[in-house]
DNA sequence: CTAAACTACGTGCATATGCACCTATTACTG
DNA sequence: CAGTAATAGGTGCATATGCACGTAGTTTAG
C-alpha cells in the first residue's frame, strides 16, 4: 500500500474558482454540525471539570434541573430537551439508581411521571454551586455579552430548526 | 416493580414555590453547556437525516475530510479536532473496518498514521455530496449570514477556551 | 549506559445518543 | 364491542465520549 497516494500537499489555497455558486463566493461552505459538535465537546470539558466535585455530570445536572420545575413524562421530557426518547430513558437510569429521581404512574397506565426526590432536591442543591461557577468561569473566559449573543443564536437556530425535522417518519 | 408506594399523589403539581430567584438581575444565567448540547443534538439529526443514504454519520464523514488532508496520528487528529485520544481511536475503528482508513508506521515505532485508502477517498467524495445538500439545507432553514456569524462565533470561543482547559494533569 | 520521565496508544468502565423493532394501553371506528 | 390506529415505553445494537489506569517505545538525567 502506498502511504502517501492521495496526499499530494493540500495546501493550494484555491483562488475562488469563479465558477462557485454565489452563495460561496463568501465562505468555503464549512461544516456546521462538526463546529458545533467540537465547540460542545470542549464546553462541555469545560463544565464537567468545575461539576466533578458534584458528583454529576452536566447531563445530569441538566436532568435535575428540567425536573425540579415539575414532574414530567419520558416523552415530554424528551420533546422539551430535545433527546431521543431511549436515550433520555437511559440517562435517567443512574440517577434513579441513586434515588435522586423517582417515578409515579400518571394518569395514563402507560405513563411514567419522573419527579425529583427530596435527595434529588438537595443533590442539584448542591451541584447548581459548582454549575454557577463553572457558567460564571465559562462567562469570565468567553465575555458576558459573547455568551449572551451565543444563547440568542443558539434559541434562534432551535426555534428555526423546529419545523425542519418534526418527526421523520 | 412499582415503586409507586412512596408517591401517592404524583400528581399534585405544586403551584411554583414562589421560586426564590432575585440573583441573576441581568440575565438568567442559563446553562451555556445545555444549550449548546441541545442544539448539536437537533443540528446532527439534520445531518444524519441526509447523510443516511452515504452510509456515514457525521462524526464519521468529518474524520474522513480531516483525514482527507494528511496522513495524522492519533494523538495529531485528536488535538486537531478537540476528541479525546482514546474515543477518537474507537471512532476509527468501525471505518477501518470498512476499508475507508487504513494506517501505517510512522517514523516513531509508537505511532500510527492514518490515512484514506482509495475506497475512502471515494466513500467521503460520495458522503460529501449528502453533506454538501444538508449544509445548504440547514443554511437555508437557518439564514446563511446567521450560519456565517455563528461559526465565527463558535471560532472564538474555542480560541478563547484553548487555554482554558489545555492538558488538565 | 541505565533508570526515570515522557510520549503514544490501548483497555475497561460508565454514560450519551439514536435507530429499528417490540409490547402494553388507550383512543378511534365501523 | 371487535379491530385498528395511535400513544407511551422498552430492548438490542452500534456509535460517541471521556476517565482511570496500564503498556511499550523514546528521550533524558546521571
Amino acid at each position: 500500500m502506498k502511504t502517501t497516494a492521495t496526499t499530494g500537499r493540500g495546501k493550494t489555497r484555491r483562488p475562488a474558482p469563479a465558477s462557485a455558486a454565489p452563495r460561496e463566493a463568501k465562505h468555503p461552505l464549512a461544516c456546521t454540525g462538526a463546529r458545533l459538535r467540537r465547540v460542545t465537546r470542549r464546553v462541555t470539558a469545560f463544565y464537567e471539570h468545575h461539576m466533578r466535585a458534584s458528583g454529576l455530570k452536566l447531563s445530569q445536572y441538566s436532568l435535575l434541573t428540567q425536573l425540579s420545575e415539575e414532574p414530567q413524562s419520558l416523552t415530554a421530557l424528551a420533546d422539551r430537551m430535545d433527546l431521543d426518547r431511549t436515550t433520555l430513558s437511559r440517562n435517567l437510569q443512574p440517577l434513579m439508581e441513586q434515588g435522586a429521581i423517582a417515578e409515579s404512574a400518571g394518569a395514563d397506565a402507560r405513563q411514567r411521571l419522573f419527579f425529583l426526590t427530596r435527595a434529588g432536591v438537595k443533590l442539584r442543591t448542591e451541584a447548581r454551586k459548582q454549575w454557577r461557577l463553572a457558567q460564571l468561569d465559562l462567562e469570565q473566559h468567553l465575555d458576558p455579552d459573547f455568551v449572551a449573543r451565543l444563547h440568542e443564536q443558539l434559541e434562534l437556530a432551535l426555534k428555526r430548526l423546529k419545523p425542519a425535522l418534526p418527526e421523520d417518519n
